[in-house]
DNA sequence: AATTTCGTTAATGTTGTCTTAACCCTGATT
DNA sequence: AATCAGGGTTAAGACAACATTAACGAAATT
């Protein structure tokens, strides 16, 4: 699979140096100048990754972000920021704004040419993921948008239990134990009573319906579509 | 057995904690101070326990998790994180790159270790299902699924029918006696009955087929394909 | 500050599972 | 043939495990 990546930076020295370092690696690199033109080049090139500079003139990394997230595979697309060192708060920011990792400048080839690699990888198992989603019985988790859609219908679950779902959907099939779900769920540090997995269980089964968690005696639940 | 634990964090503070404690208890332990390492360390040292920080320099615990999987044996061996609370999304996000577990920071010595000696119990059952599971006529158990199928058809035992099955199952044509099955499936503290052994393989006859439990006068029973 | 949403627990109801008890077989031993 | 040891069978009750509901306080929202 030939992976295509979009590079974002008001500066044509590194679009250059970072554009001529992922070709050599077989990538397919297209470049943008400034935020504006990273939104069209998305649509019409439909990377799967982009490697975006925060600060930028016309529109900045953060705001292509967001308005990149709301288009059209917008969600699909890994988006990371290019920072300075110094402006760590930008890199809390990026984060809020929809970005998934960054990369500190100053850059070098080597570790950037690495940490595509695992971006991309992590792209390949992402997009698997949502595609054995659907063949759970209709019922895709959206981690990123802390989403549940079922059958197209969409929901918005609590903290908790949207844990719990993800935990069970996670290995359809599986028995998961009471003490590995409080583990995975709660954490090891947390006591809570025996019934609040069950009024939690309760719950997904009153939202997606009673049959897909099926309850093992004496071992724990799993969730089967 | 010596049990082999590859532990893998970026703080050597943690690292001789842990370290510490688990050798305390007889385990054999390495140590890897980031992602990168971790994998080397596990081809050579080929632990059967990896317990790995999600956040570190070089790579990240999640990749490493990816890669070791892809690796020769990398798919058998245990794999935990150790993640900071209220960092809940990577706990998702660990389970997609296919650790095993979690424990949650700060990390009690005492909960580290008894978690450590059940995921080597683990361990051992993994590897002796995979081993048994084929192979005995159209049988096959699944203990992660908590599910049983004989010739194609789906079955749902309770607990001690289950568990009394996985036992004779663990070694065709191999006598088990009443005395062995009270001590593995109801373990050496209680107290039952001797009409109890026979009325759960009464209920295993009935749903599995009546030939496939021999008794042994006087011995004990013995499962035969 | 008022309101809603979450997470948890307590109280009570429900169900499947386990065990036992009573009785029945079978074949070996006297 | 009578006895006996070892197990087979069945059904009913006890019990543990889970389900359900409501209600309360803590967070988050408004």
């Amino acid at each position: 699979m030939q992976f295509k990546v979009l590079l974002v930076d008001d500066e044509q020295d590194i679009l250059d140096l970072l554009k001529y370092n992922l070709e050599k690696e077989g990538f397919v690199v297209e470049t943008a100048s400034n935020g504006r033109l990273a939104v069209q080049a998305f649509e019409s090139f439909q990377p799967q990754l982009i490697l975006m500079d925060v600060m930028m003139p016309e529109m900045d990394g953060m705001e292509a972000c967001r308005e990149i997230r709301d288009l059209p595979n917008g969600s699909e697309v890994i988006i990371a920021f290019l920072t300075a060192r110094n402006e760590d708060y930008s890199q809390m920011a990026g984060f809020e704004s929809g970005g998934d990792d960054y990369i500190a400048k100053p850059i070098k080839p080597r570790i950037l040419v690495s940490k595509v690699k695992a971006w991309l990888k992590r792209w390949e198992q992402k997009v698997d993921a949502t595609s054995t989603g659907v063949g759970t019985g209709g019922l895709v988790i959206d981690k990123e948008k802390y989403v549940v859609t079922n059958n197209g219908e969409v929901f918005h679950l609590p903290k908790k239990e949207f844990e719990l779902l993800a935990l069970l959907v996670s290995a359809p099939g599986r028995v998961f134990t009471r003490e590995y779900i409080l583990n995975a769920v709660w954490g090891n540090d947390v006591i809570v009573g025996d019934r609040t997995i069950d009024v939690h269980i309760r719950k997904l089964r009153e939202k997606l319906g009673e049959e897909l968690f099926k309850t093992i005696k004496g071992v724990g639940y799993k969730f089967e579509p």
